[in-house]
DNA sequence: GTGGTCTAGACCACC
DNA sequence: GTGGTCTAGACCACC
C-alpha cells in the first residue's frame, strides 16, 4: 500500500554532476533493493522503458544492469527482462557498506561545522525519538 | 594551506534538481560561513564573477545575496562588494539548525535500510575514531 | 461605500523618481495595510494583474511581494495568490514608524519656511478641527 | 555658504505625475522664494538654461515664469532676464498658504493611520527637539 | 488561472 | 570595476 509500481525510481539524474549518470542510476536501484523496496523476483523496468523515463541513453541503462548483474543483485532472463536476486549475505553486507558510506558523508559534513561526537549523537537521538512515524 | 581563495565554492549547480539553483548556491555560501571557511569581513565574489564561475545568470546571484543579506549573513557596500557579517548568536543557531537538517536526511536514509539507533551510533563512533584526520 | 475593490491602488508609479518603483509600490501596499484598507486575509491583486495595472514588469511586483512577505505583511499560497497577514504588534510598530517618517518630511519642509513649533502646532490644530470629515 | 548657485532646483520633474509639469516647476520656485533660498533681486535661470536642465519644453518654462510674474513673485527685464521681487506681505501670506497645504497633506495621511491630534503633536515635538540641526 | 525560477541584457550611480 | 533596478519573456508546477 505504501508504494506504487516502482515509484522508488522517482528521481532525476543530474547529467552535470560529479558522479557519472550510470553510477547515479546504479545507486538508486541498489538502494531500492537494499531497502526492501524491490523484492526477490521483482521485474525491473525494461531498458527502453527506464531510459525513456530517465531521459538518458539506453546504453547507459545496459551498463547499469550489467554491473548490477555482475555484482549479483539482479539476473537476466533473455526475452523476459531483468529480475531481482536476493542473496541474504550480500544484502546484509551491502547494507552495512551503504551505512558506512552515508555515515562517512554525514560525519564529514557536520564535523566541518565543529560538532563533537556527543553533539552528533545527541542530535540523532533527538531525531529518532521525535520521529516515531516519519513521512516517506 | 587548506584553502585557496574561496575554493569553498568549487561546486557545480544542478539546474534540473528539485532544489532550485538559488537555494543550492545559498546553502553553499551559508555552509562556508557556518563552517568558518568565510570569516567576518571577507569579501564574497562579485555578482558577475560568481555568475560566470557557476554559469548562471547574475540575477540569480543577486537573489542569493539579497536573501543572505536579509538573513543577516552578509552585507553589501554598493560599488565595493558583498562582505561577510558574523553574528555569533546567529552563527550558533544556524549551525544547530544545519546539524538538525543533516541529521534528519541521514537518519531518514539509513532508517530506510532498516538500521536501528544502536547500529547508527555504532557506525558513527567507528567513523569518528578511525577518521582522526579526514580528507576534505 | 468608501472603497471599491482595491481602489487603494489607484496611484501611478514614477519611473524616473529618486525612489525606485518597487519601493513606491511597496509603500503603497504597506500604507493600505497599516491604514486598514487591506484586512487580514484579503487577497492582493495577482502578479500579472497588478503589473498590468501599474504598467510595470511582473518581476518588479514579485520583488515587492517577496519583500513584503519577508517583512511579514503578506504570505503567498502558490497557485492561489498573495494574502494579507496581520500581526497586531507589527502593525502597531509599523504605524508609529510611518508616523515618524511622515512627520520628519513634514517638519523638514515647513521648517525650511521658517515656521516655529508653535506655528506648526497651530496649523495642525486648525486643520484637524475644521476637517471633521475629510475628503479621501 | 549653504547654497551654491541655484541648487534649490536640484529636482527632477515627473512627466507622468498627476500634477502637471508646469505646476511642479512653479511650486519649486515658489518654495525657493518663500524659504529664502532665492532673495530679492536674484536672477533666475534663463528660459533656455532651465528648460535644458529640467529636460522640458521651453514653452513650459515661459508659462511658469509668466504665472509667477502675474502672481507678483518675479519680474522681467526684457533682454536681461527674470528677477525675484519680494513683497513682504505676499511672502508672508504665501508662506502661510504653503504651511496650510503641507499641513493638510500631512494630517490627511497620518489621520488615515488612525492617529489622534495628541499622537501627532507628540510626534512633532519629538522630531523638532531631537533635530537640533537637521540635514538639508 | 496562480505563484516561482531563471535567463539575457539594458541602464544607472558610485568607485 | 562594483551593486542595484528594471524589462521582456520562457518555462515550471499546482489549481
Amino acid at each position: 500500500m505504501k508504494n506504487k509500481k516502482q515509484n522508488f525510481l522517482d528521481f532525476t539524474v543530474d547529467v552535470k554532476a560529479a558522479v557519472p549518470v550510470y553510477e547515479q542510476v546504479k545507486r538508486a536501484i541498489k538502494f531500492a533493493i537494499l531497502s526492501d523496496h524491490l523484492k526477490e523476483g521483482d521485474k525491473l523496468m525494461s531498458l527502453r522503458e527506464l531510459s525513456m523515463k530517465l531521459q538518458i541513453n539506453p546504453n547507459t541503462i545496459i551498463k547499469v544492469y550489467s554491473q548490477l548483474e555482475n555484482d549479483g543483485y539482479i539476473y537476466s532472463r533473455p526475452g523476459a527482462g531483468y529480475f531481482v536476486k536476493l542473496d541474504k549475505e550480500k544484502v546484509k553486507t551491502g547494507k552495512y557498506r551503504l551505512l558506512d558510506e552515508e555515515t562517512f558523508e554525514y560525519v564529514s559534513k557536520v564535523s566541518e561545522l565543529g560538532f563533537s561526537m556527543a553533539d552528533i549523537i545527541a542530535a540523532i537521538k533527538k531525531r529518532m525519538t521525535t520521529a516515531t512515524h516519519k513521512e516517506s
